[in-house]
DNA sequence: CGCCTTTGACCAGCGC
DNA sequence: GCGCTGGTCAAAGGCG
């Protein structure tokens, strides 16, 4: 498996940021508003609309009143332009299930880290409005540096 | 041989 | 309680 791109240095939004008279980060927030409302029960922060690599970011405080430890998870949801579905981001995947889902006509994939104790998931699907598009959403973080 | 994808089944949460 | 939906498991098979 070729490791040799970060996923801020491939990502395809970057190429499709520079259609000339779209303001791209307007239309990156519109966008991600629309996405945003897939989850409007949880609270989305977006972290820099300005930079390439755009993307909508959630801490999500997990956890109940019964435990003294509270896990954090961390949530970040990408949006890319793109005909490849699993983008090259430095880690390896595997792909643990596929499921169609209620609001979209193309599935969703689920992908775990296959370094062994990484609890970071991805899932990753077809943008129901425009299949050029895919929603990646990435879920935990690495307990482990990128393989490169 | 090791790691991967595929895919149906299973489970839990939620709304009615 | 029941059905729907999303998420995960695990067996089987494929590929380099």
């Amino acid at each position: 498996m070729s490791c040799t791109n970060k996923m801020t240095e491939r990502n395809p939004i970057a190429a499709n940021s520079s259609s000339p008279d779209s303001d791209f980060s307007n239309q990156w927030c519109l966008e991600l508003s629309d996405y945003m409302n897939l989850d409007d029960h949880n609270q989305w922060l977006q972290i820099d609309p300005t930079i390439e690599q755009s993307f909508v970011y959630q801490a999500n405080e997990a956890g109940d009143t019964n435990t003294t430890t509270m896990s954090v998870k961390e949530r970040v949801a990408f949006k890319t332009k793109s005909e490849i579905e699993v983008l090259d981001d430095g880690y390896r995947w595997r792909k643990y299930g596929k499921k169609m889902v209620k609001n979209s006509p193309n599935p969703r994939n689920y992908y775990r880290c296959s370094v062994e104790g990484c609890p970071v998931k991805k899932r990753v699907e077809r943008d129901k409005d425009d299949i050029k598009y895919v929603i990646t959403t990435y879920e935990g973080m690495h307990t482990h540096p990128n393989s490169c």
